[in-house]
RNA sequence: UCCUUCUUAGCUCAGCUGGUUAGAGCACAUGACUGUUAAUCAUGGGGUCCCUGGUUCGAGCCCAGGAGAGGGAGCCA
């Protein structure tokens, strides 16, 4: 007989129907109600067993954590909360799991504790939503670029490029690293290294995903991207995966467009199929806030906080209209930012952004056209000689989660803007290329997907929402 | 990397002004009960008080250094 997930049984009208469940024991009550899952839901399946006809040495083996198969009985529930329930005719015991030593308990228990135990995390409520959700939204992306005609492609993981500047990257080697060897001068010689030169871990797919959308018009990466950045946050990994659309013809305008049309049915596609999950998550949100004081609580539930990011279009403004409104806030006048807005020019502090979309905008912000100072060297000059047509989104509780800009296409430019910045032309010679050859007018975003999750799922901590995290000082597993 | 708070049983935490044998709830074990919903009741076992050094007659508590974690900041996605 085939086993059957709880996911459907719990859907499924009882007509007396004989059937064989797989899964772990989440909890034994009163010697005979199993609460089971299998991971295709949240919610539990109850067993239900005879212990006057179950033999002794099988009871004490249902235990929590223990993997069991039963054969049943799909009836009724006779008893309140659950329909369904299978009224067990025999249990078989899979996999053992030592009560003393398994280190779930059916109660709560803290995050920070889970994390140690990610290799059992995924067995509790919240992390097998937050993982269900995670999966739902990752194949959405892939779904809507591909209904838009989009070509996925794959950027490498291992890159000669470093010119990027969008942090401190990680080297790989195959040397042996207390002994590699030594040009005449002392240096390490990478010419004898495993590529011939010094490569590392991408952090960025996007100038290569520049060279595919030359071809192919409209592209995108979805893969591991790496940050050997000390930076110890809530919001940054080492190891994240980030979303990169590349569309040629595309300026600024469409960009955005695309970036909102996108947040927006992927959260819409959690909605219509991982309500269950999101509801659960909404409710443990709803928890957690109660223990803090009143006016730190969100206003909208986690649920209510994803349709209002459906139903509004999300508020442009230019990094000059936003410093304008920065400096005339009260929030600025009575001196509460810890970094105050006097001139045009500042980059925008957390504070800033947090300013903008959780008091002034109450809704997601997309902040164009910043100074080119404060942004990256392929970025479009705008006309008036200061600023660039690069895009952010902003997200409440979040910060930014999209970044992107339309490209320099003009091959003067960008090599002027190089110099200026000191890098070497000849490293990116490949990159100039595509404006040397049938250059045009492209833009393109990334987006970190793990913040997406963390919006999504209402969680706090982006550990959380990978399966494995990786910061400094931690590569468990 | 900086600021800040924390680290006591498997988990969540209490531990007074530095004073004898370090506590509770949950979990676990044993027994009772048997339509439970984190079942309930009784009994029991369980400790490198993060590590190293110091002060003291005496340190879980005070001091110094280190490690790890949480929150905030910077960098960013």
């Amino acid at each position: 007989m085939s086993r059957i997930r709880i996911k459907d049984i719990l859907k499924t009208t009882p007509t007396n129907q004989t059937i064989t469940v797989k899964g772990w024991v989440r909890t034994f009550r009163n010697n005979s109600f199993i609460a089971l899952n299998d991971g295709s839901t949240n919610n539990n399946l109850q067993v239900v067993v005879d212990f006057t006809t179950t033999p002794e040495e099988i009871l004490k083996r249902i235990t929590t954590g223990a993997a069991i198969s039963a054969t049943g009985i799909l009836i009724a529930s006779q008893g309140k909360g659950q329909t369904v329930e299978v009224k067990a005719t025999s249990v078989e015991i899979i996999g053992d799991s030592d009560a003393e030593k398994y280190p779930l308990q059916p109660k709560k228990h803290s995050l920070e504790f889970l994390r140690e135990i990610a290799h059992l995390r995924f067995r509790t409520n919240t992390f097998g939503a937050v993982f269900r959700v995670r999966n739902s939204l990752a194949f959405a992306v892939h779904k809507f670029f591909n209904e838009k005609g989009f070509l996925y492609i794959h950027t490498p993981i291992i890159t000669s490029s470093d010119a990027e500047g969008a942090g401190e990257m990680f080297h790989v080697t195959n040397f042996d690293i207390a002994n590699p060897p030594k040009d005449e001068n002392g240096a390490i010689d990478y010419k004898q290294d495993f590529f011939g030169k010094s490569v590392n871990l991408t952090v960025s797919g996007q100038l290569e995903g520049e060279l595919a959308a030359m071809a192919f018009s409209d592209i995108y990466t979805f893969g591991p991207t790496f940050r050997a950045e000390n930076s110890n946050t809530a919001r940054h990994l080492a190891e994240f995966w980030m979303i990169e659309p590349e569309m040629a013809f595309y300026e600024l305008k469409d960009n955005m467009d695309l970036a909102e049309e996108m947040l927006q049915y992927v959260i819409k596609h959690a909605l219509d199929n991982n309500l269950e999950d999101l509801e659960f998550l909404s409710q443990r949100l709803e928890e957690e806030e109660k223990q803090k004081p009143q006016n730190e609580r969100s206003e909208l539930s986690l649920l209510d906080k994803l349709k209002f990011c459906l139903e509004n279009k999300f508020e442009r403004v230019t990094y000059t209209q936003a410093i304008e409104i920065l400096r005339e806030s009260n929030h600025n006048k009575k001196k509460k930012f810890q970094y105050l807005i006097d001139k045009w020019g500042v980059d925008l502090q957390s504070e800033h952004e947090r300013y903008l979309v959780e008091k002034h905008f109450r809704k997601p912000v997309i902040l164009t056209d910043y100074p080119k100072e404060i942004k990256s060297f392929y970025m479009r000059q705008n006309d008036d000689g200061k600023t660039v047509a690069a895009m952010d989104i902003l997200f409440p509780g979040i910060g930014e989660i999209v970044g992107g800009s339309q490209r320099e296409e003009r091959l003067e430019k960008l090599e002027t803007r190089m110099n200026e910045i000191g890098i070497p032309l000849e490293d990116l010679s490949w990159y100039l290329d595509t404006r040397r050859f049938g250059t045009c007018p492209h833009a393109g975003f990334g987006l970190g997907f793990e913040r997406l999750v963390l919006f999504v799922t209402g969680m706090t901590n982006i550990r959380d929402v990978i399966p494995f995290p990786r910061t400094p000082k931690n590569c468990e597993f």
